[in-house]
DNA sequence: GTTCTAGAAC
DNA sequence: GTTCTAGAAC
């Protein structure tokens, strides 16, 4: 496992060793050698996912830290990537952060007995939880766990500021199947009678962002998608399909509460805040049912995200990565969302919402 | 008058 | 992504 280096910009010290996922908390004193009042002596508290390449900040002092001049408030909590600045105080007392392979340097007695694997969780947000390792999947778990429906997991603190799809993911209440690389979760406006996500713990953020490394995984996420179909009462008379939006949908949205604050007179959208964005933006298989028979299919929009080429086949983002070591979205493919509604079993167009529903109707199985 | 959509706001 | 709503369509 590669371990995480804190390095200090303008006064350099020796750079601050930061272990995966174990908190430090870093302010005034000798280890940064900040002597400033306005730096608490607890002014933050970092920790390190070594597997998926960040730290989260959460502010824990009054003054303001800044990650690339945004505030993250007190009680807050951002995540601070390789090329971001993380300011501990006041637009002052610079640091970046690095992550390099495993040194000789000792390790902790939790981390040495075990081998290094991914992990299995985003980083832990929130309310000032002190430790989720007891309820992480974590590293040391035996061989890949795989559980249907988890009603014994501890839920894990979702955060004041963040929704959405991660907290849906890391929420055990959504999670209707999880392994050591995907989680799959009930949709929360299902577009029809059975539709689920299939997540992977790694964030992807498109299918533009997809390589051939990602092959293996892709293939994973559709198995237990087709899983999905194996346990579901009705898979013998509905038809499902696999498939991503070629565009995804799932938007970030920046909701920390003082994000005026924040913004600075810098010109942040709500829709840029890093933080959010790395964690908002995420990859997920649809595995719907094709009755399309929900009150949550309210606008063309959702039609055409299902029922057009807006809509690609599992399979063929795996043939498309396996043959061109990437995925080609065809241009204008958001223009698609805008087509006339049209039935996707007898091509009949409708008018309306509504008629394309009674319509539907006539195609459900009895 | 009601129904429905598209676009803005969130 | 959802919700809200003005105004178009009927």
């Amino acid at each position: 496992m590669s371990v995480c280096l804190l390095v200090s910009e303008d006064d350099p010290h020796k750079p601050i060793q930061l272990h995966h996922q174990q908190p430090v908390t870093l302010g005034r004193g000798p280890e940064t050698k900040i002597k400033d009042k306005k730096c608490s002596r607890e002014q933050v508290e970092l920790r390190a996912d070594c597997n998926r390449g960040f730290i989260t900040v959460k502010q824990l002092g009054v003054n303001p830290t800044n990650v690339d001049g945004v505030v993250v408030g007190k009680g807050n909590q951002v995540s601070v990537k390789p090329g971001q600045r993380l300011y501990l105080v006041n637009q002052q007392y610079p640091y970046t952060v690095r992550f390099t392979e495993d040194t000789p340097t000792p390790r902790s007695a939790a981390e040495k007995s075990k081998p290094s694997k991914r992990a299995h969780r985003m980083s832990s947000e929130g309310n000032g939880e002190k430790s989720s390792e007891h309820h992480r999947m974590s590293d040391d778990s035996p061989p890949p766990k795989k559980t249907l429906p988890s009603g014994s997991d501890k839920p894990e603190s979702a955060g004041h500021w963040s929704q959405g799809l991660k907290v849906s993911m890391q929420d055990p209440k959504m999670q209707v199947y999880k392994d050591d690389r995907v989680v799959v979760i009930k949709d929360k406006y299902p577009k029809a009678r059975y539709h689920w996500l299939v997540l992977p713990w790694d964030s992807i953020s498109s299918l533009k962002a997809l390589r051939s490394v990602h092959v293996e995984l892709l293939k994973h996420m559709q198995r237990v998608g087709d899983q999905m179909l194996q346990q579901c009462p009705d898979a013998h008379k509905l038809r499902f399909r696999l498939g991503y939006h070629a565009i995804p949908s799932m938007r970030y949205r920046c909701l920390h509460p003082d994000w005026l604050l924040m913004r600075g007179g810098r010109g942040l959208s709500r829709m840029q805040c890093l933080g959010c964005l790395f964690l908002f933006s995420h990859v997920h298989l649809h595995v719907i049912s094709q009755d399309f028979d929900s009150p949550c299919l309210k606008n063309k929009k959702h039609w055409n995200s299902f029922t057009t080429d807006y809509f690609v086949e599992s399979r063929d983002v795996i043939a498309m990565l396996e043959h061109d070591g990437k995925v080609t979205v065809k241009e204008g493919t958001s223009e698609l969302l805008k087509l006339p509604l049209r039935c996707h079993l007898c091509r009949q167009e409708q008018p309306t919402i509504p008629k394309l529903k009674e319509h539907l109707k006539t195609h459900l199985p009895s």
